[in-house]
RNA sequence: AGUCUCGUAGCUCAGCUUGGUUAGAGCACUACACUGAUAAUGUAGGGGUCGGCAGUUCAAAUCUGCCCGAGACUACCA
């Protein structure tokens, strides 16, 4: 006998991993997947990289298991497709991690704890759950490879990002400049948006807000065409939650297309009549509509309704360029001390402008918003900075009674104690000032600026407003907006280029790209890269006191260079770098080292290292050059490898990894447009989120977090992915249900599994070991044809649906074939070629049949289900040795067989299982269950290929569902009764608005009409009153119901089924009941399948005909040699056949 | 606030590109059947205002608009 294929008692898939991933280990099958392609295309893959700092979740799983099938897809398409892993680790993540388990905050870097210290902790920190994510890359069987991976804060990678920083500086993409950002004064520190974006960091707050008044110069208005007319000054209102931001302010902002009036009215705080204007959609906001036209002489102070007047209306784009006096002076905030522009205290547009809230005209200080700053800088409007770093104002903006000067300008910065102090200060003056009779607790800034504002009557309004205001996630003070110097890479300026790449990568799903990203990259700004940290690369740029001269540095070389240069003339003299063997610097390029290097300017002044790092997700997005240390080494393999044909991450990278390269690769490709296409990637996979069954974002703190080292093993990590894959598109969110990963284990390997058992079993009876002759096609059966050419039809479902990177399309078309055709049809209908009958041509026929459905799906499931896959691809292959090749990710994809394609065949065998649904649907309704024979089924045909292509699967039919014969009803019998249907779909493009009546119509048409028009090929109906013409393709001809039959019907397939039971039939029931019963026996008392009996029944005479006239075929069917009637038997044995219970003796022979 | 995704049966999802007349699967549930794949299998049944409203159309789950809900990202603005 020779080698069987394994059988197993279940499927235990933590076995069946395991042994794989031994397996794999032993006879190094991923190494060989590269290695022995050395020569093949490569298909480029770029691994995202991850942060070894924090524990892999259940998301991960998701992401790799996209990455992972397409790189074994590809691999199975004969490309080469190298793996290397990577690690992300530098940034905020990390550090934050460290200043935790360290339990110091930023401040404390460099002072309780050296920089290098600090450093040091770091890059120990950052691998810290190194071995959890090999643990997860083995347990789930992600293939990449993991001993030579790209490491962010190695010098290697530094230098690559330092060139490429500065091809960019040379090219003019690199530059510094002031920008908002937010800032925290309380910890003295920029933050960035990400820290911003932590949860929490937005509250709610309430702010005195007020609505000011600006005086336009008197001079402006007297040149402008339409306010010139009105005597006395006009004002212009602004609203800010704002106001310590108005001794700042240099402009206002309006919409050049927003409408806004001006209107006439009386200030309530000081009773005096004014104009104003505001947008016209604010007006009911600021003015009551009993006020309106109103006589100014009836207020009176205190008045609830105050009275205005509309008097012109003009367009925002009227009030551009209108000068205004500036609001609140002070020593420090005059003309000279304009910074960046001299202009100010202007009308300016601003897209920004709406007229959701305030008055439809922004107030603008350029230092303390973005918007601001940027609409400043477009007209030419210069800005005040009247806070300094620590939030305080200015010593210059002071007041003789309402203060300021150097007062924090949130209340919030305030300790108890500050506070108590300014409150006893305020008092003093306030009262002594008569300002305030009794003052009770502290005034904030903001107060004290709006009461200024209203006793100088500048103020128009004034009150509490609350609104979310973000807040420093460490200190938990209000954040302000502050303009800080930052190294910037000017990706504005290659925005178009950008945008038009970007519209040559394939992204999956395709709105991603069109829509978030594409919208993302018209909308670019230029990309912050200054870091105020300690862990990250160093910014490559050294810059004199002064700022005049600065140098950046492309190369370890260069450094070394420089270094000399600038020990020659001195400098450098308390370091003590030395140079290897190969004459570079030994140096770590982190801080504080590189910081240590002094460089020489070519005016021989000293240049000092710009401290800020630079953003890490510029260390990502350069990984296509860094990861090879390119340009410095690997100058093939980076030509080869460059761009990726395909990355997939999540789509919260987006804006981050996926930006990134994009961003890095365009503007390389203005460096070099021949070595760089300007694209880092072809296809992009970006996969949604995985949450909760409920639909929840997993977190820790929710303890819905779904553990990977848990789940895996427990349900096998192939069912996961294939869960994973199988469930929703991988760019939906996919709401991870456990149960549902069990689902998939059930019903999708386990009937693989079972179908696999189920061959294994016979085939080792047999010693099916498919070393026959491969039986032709044509010389099998229909229903093995019919498996073969779905089979086939399946392979070019799955290559398609891979290529196209729609891995959820192929899964479902794998999982559909397995379960309802494979075991639900093929093997249910084929069991018994496998158990009955010779070891011969049509047993031979199934075997290889099954055997080459099994292997292939064990193929064809490999990229998503690599275990089982490969369990099942050996368990055949190694009893075979069909195929030379030991894995089954080192086979071949299997190729279409396009002949063995049957269209017709399955569409036939469709027929078959719709007609055998009906008939047992039809049995279920009368209760006659399918062990009692039934002498016919009548089908009615309409047409010659029906009638032909149901007559093939006739057999097919009979045994499955036990009845003697099929009858075709064509209409030359006269019992068909026709049914005729509009076709909607053809008639309604032509007859529109008559569609309806023309249904109706068709629907009433008699037997005889239906004839004529299938003779003629058409008719002419009437329609409300007019003629119609209509043809065959406008209808649809179904076969009614059979008069006095069981009827059943599917679409257009209608089912009779005939339920007379004849003698003859009912006894051949009997005999089948018989039968059943006694194999049940047989299998009770443990006998072989093959050990003989006698069979010794109790008399009965509803039996004896039915045992008489089918002896022969019972004694065959439960292998008795003798089966006798025989009153009084003795037995503990029964049968139950038609409620009769009979004693029966069941004796094996030898 | 903007951009994008999603919303179809108790649950997970098809269908929507290209509108066409009982809206489909699987799971779960219930009942029945099968019993030489048995830790398996088959059949049937119930269960849906296709998120809501309006529009276009002879016809809308499908196209358009608005709204509601969930989520992601980005931004933070008086």
């Amino acid at each position: 006998m020779s080698v069987k294929y394994p059988e197993f008692k279940f499927l235990d898939f933590t076995a069946v991993e395991s042994e794989v991933n031994t397996y794999w280990e032993t006879a190094k099958v991923f190494e060989r997947s590269i290695r022995e392609r050395a020569d093949s295309p490569s298909f480029v893959f770029y691994e995202g990289p991850p942060s070894a700092n924090g524990v892999p979740g259940i998301h991960h799983v998701m992401g790799r298991t996209i990455k992972d099938l397409f790189c074994r897809y590809k691999t199975m398409q004969g490309f080469k497709v190298n793996r290397k892993a990577g690690w992300d680790t530098h940034g905020l993540p990390v550090e934050l991690g460290v200043e935790k388990t360290l339990g110091i905050t930023k401040e404390d870097i460099g002072k309780k704890i050296s920089v290098e210290e600090y450093n040091q902790k770091c890059r120990e920190e950052v691998m810290k759950y190194q071995d959890k994510w090999e643990a997860l890359t083995r347990m789930m069987g992600y293939w990449v490879d993991l001993k030579d991976p790209y490491v962010t804060y190695d010098n290697n990678y530094i230098e690559s990002l330092w060139w490429i920083l500065q091809q960019f500086y040379k090219k003019d993409l690199l530059y510094k400049g002031l920008t908002i950002q937010p800032y925290s004064p309380a910890a003295g520190t920029g933050l960035s948006s990400h820290e911003l974006n932590q949860p929490g960091c937005y509250k709610q707050v309430k702010d005195t807000t007020a609505v000011a008044m600006f005086e336009l110069l008197s001079a402006s208005q007297a040149n402008h065409p339409l306010l010139s007319k009105f005597s006395g000054a006009v004002h212009i209102l602004a609203w800010t939650t704002t106001p310590w931001t108005l001794p700042s302010n240099t402009a206002l902002a309006v919409g050049a297309n927003i409408e806004y009036v001006v209107i006439e009215t009386i200030n309530v705080y000081t009773a005096q009549l004014c104009k104003v204007v505001c947008a016209k959609a604010l007006v009911s906001k600021h003015f009551k509509a009993e006020g309106e036209n109103v006589d100014f002489a009836t207020y009176k102070p205190g008045d609830k309704v105050v009275p205005w007047k509309l008097i012109a209306e003009l367009k925002g784009a009227d009030l551009v360029g209108l000068e205004y006096q500036q609001l609140l002076s002070f020593e420090a905030n005059k003309k000279e001390c304009l910074e960046g522009a001299s202009e100010a205290w202007r009308v300016i547009a601003g897209d920004f402008v709406t007229t959701e809230d305030g008055t439809g005209i922004v107030h603008i200080a350029p230092s303390f918003g973005a918007d601001d700053f940027r609409v400043a800088k477009q007209n030419g409007i210069g800005a005040l900075t009247m806070v300094d770093r620590r939030g305080k104002f200015l010593a210059g903006i002071q007041d003789g009674v309402y203060l300021f000067g150097e007062e924090y300008v949130k209340e919030a910065y305030l300790t108890d104690e500050e506070k108590q102090a300014a409150f006893q200060q305020q008092k003093q003056v306030l009262e002594a000032a008569n300002k305030v009779k009794e003052l009770k607790a502290y005034l904030s800034v903001d107060t004290r600026i709006v009461l200024k504002l209203q006793e100088e009557g500048k103020l128009f309004k004034k009150e509490n407003y609350e609104h979310s205001y973000p807040h420093c996630w460490r200190t938990d003070k209000p954040v302000l907006y502050y303009p800080l110097d930052s190294w910037f890479i000017a990706v504005t300026k290659v925005k178009e280029s950008m945008v038009a790449k970007n519209k040559t990568i394939n992204w999956k799903p395709e709105a991603t790209g069109t829509g978030r990203f594409g919208n993302w990259l018209e909308n670019a700004n230029d990309w912050n890269l200054s870091r105020s940290r300690f862990w990250g690369t160093p910014l490559p740029i050294w810059r004199t006191e002064d700022g005049s001269e600065e140098l950046v540095i492309g190369s370890l070389q260069q450094l070394t260079e420089e270094y000399k240069k600038a020990q020659v003339a001195g400098l450098n003299a308390e370091n003590n770098f030395v140079l290897k063997e190969n004459g570079l610097l030994d140096i770590d390029l982190h801080k504080p080292f590189v910081d240590k290097v002094i460089l020489l300017s070519s005016k021989g002044e000293p240049m000092k290292r710009e401290a800020d790092l630079i953003d890490v997700w510029f260390d990502s997005g350069a990984m296509p050059l860094a990861q090879w240390h390119y340009p410095f080494e690997n100058e093939t393999t980076f030509t080869q490898q460059y761009p990726a044909d395909f990355i997939a991450e999540g789509v919260d990278q987006t804006r981050g990894w996926f930006y990134t390269l994009h961003a890095i690769a365009v503007m390389l490709h203005e460096i070099d447009p021949v070595k760089y296409p300007g694209i880092a990637y072809k296809n992009v996979v970006s996969n949604g989120l995985v949450l909760d069954k409920d639909g929840n974002k997993m977190s820790k703190r929710l303890g819905n977090a779904v553990d990977p080292f848990t789940t895996l093993p427990k349900y096998g990590a192939d069912s996961v992915r294939w869960y994973m894959v199988e469930n929703a598109n991988p760019w939906d969110n996919l709401k991870f249900d456990p149960a549902g990963v069990d689902e998939t284990r059930r019903k999708f390997f386990g009937t693989l599994y079972n179908t696999y058992s189920f061959f294994a079993l016979y085939a080792n009876v047999d010693g099916f070991n498919y070393k026959e002759a491969e039986i032709a096609l044509h010389e099998r059966p229909e229903i093995d044809r019919w498996i073969i050419s779905l089979l086939n039809t399946l392979k070019g479902e799955v290559k398609d649906a891979f290529e196209d990177y729609e891995p959820t399309k192929a899964a479902r078309a794998i999982q559909t074939f397995v379960d309802e055709h494979l075991s639900n049809w093929y093997v249910r209908l084929c069991r018994r070629r496998f158990w009955k009958g010779e070891y011969a041509a049509d047993k031979i026929a199934a075997y290889q049949t099954l055997y080459q459905c099994l292997e292939t799906i064990s193929r064809l499931m490999s990229p998503i289900a690599p275990f089982f896959g490969e369990w099942l691809y050996r368990n055949l292959n190694q009893t075979t040795q069909l195929n030379a090749v030991d894995s089954v990710h080192l086979t071949t994809f299997p190729s279409i067989d396009f002949s063995s394609i049957d269209k017709a065949l399955e569409e036939r065998m469709q027929m078959a299982q719709d007609v055998s649904s009906l008939v047992l649907s039809l049995r279920k309704k009368v209760n006659i269950k399918v062990r009692q024979p039934l002498q016919q089924i009548l089908v009615p045909s309409l047409s010659e290929h029906f009638t032909e292509q149901l007559t093939k699967v006739e057999a097919l039919i009979l045994s499955e569902l036990n009845v003697k014969e099929l009858k075709v009803i064509t209409e030359d019998s006269g019992v068909i009764k026709k049914k005729i249907k509009a076709n909607f779909k053809s008639l309604g493009a032509r007859l529109g608005a008559k569609m309806k009546g023309a249904a109706a119509a068709i629907a009433l048409l008699n037997q005889q009409e239906i004839n004529t028009l299938e003779r003629s090929g058409q008719l002419a109906i009437q329609v409300d009153g007019e003629e119609i013409h209509i043809s065959m393709q406008d209808v649809e001809i179904l076969a009614e119901d059979l008069a006095g039959w069981q009827v059943a019907t599917k679409g257009g397939l209608t089912v009779a089924l005939d339920i007379t039971i004849s003698q003859t039939l009912e006894n051949e029931g009997i005999a089948r009941e018989l039968i059943n019963q006694i194999q049940r026996i047989r299998k009770d008392i443990d006998l072989k399948v093959t050990d003989r009996i006698n069979v010794t029944l109790a008399q009965n005479t509803l039996m004896e005909n039915a045992i008489n006239e089918f002896s022969a075929y019972i004694c065959a069917e439960i292998l008795a040699d003798k089966l006798t009637l025989s009153d009084g038997v003795i037995s503990d044995q029964a049968i139950d056949i038609n409620e009769t219970t009979l004693k029966i003796i069941v004796q094996p022979l030898n």
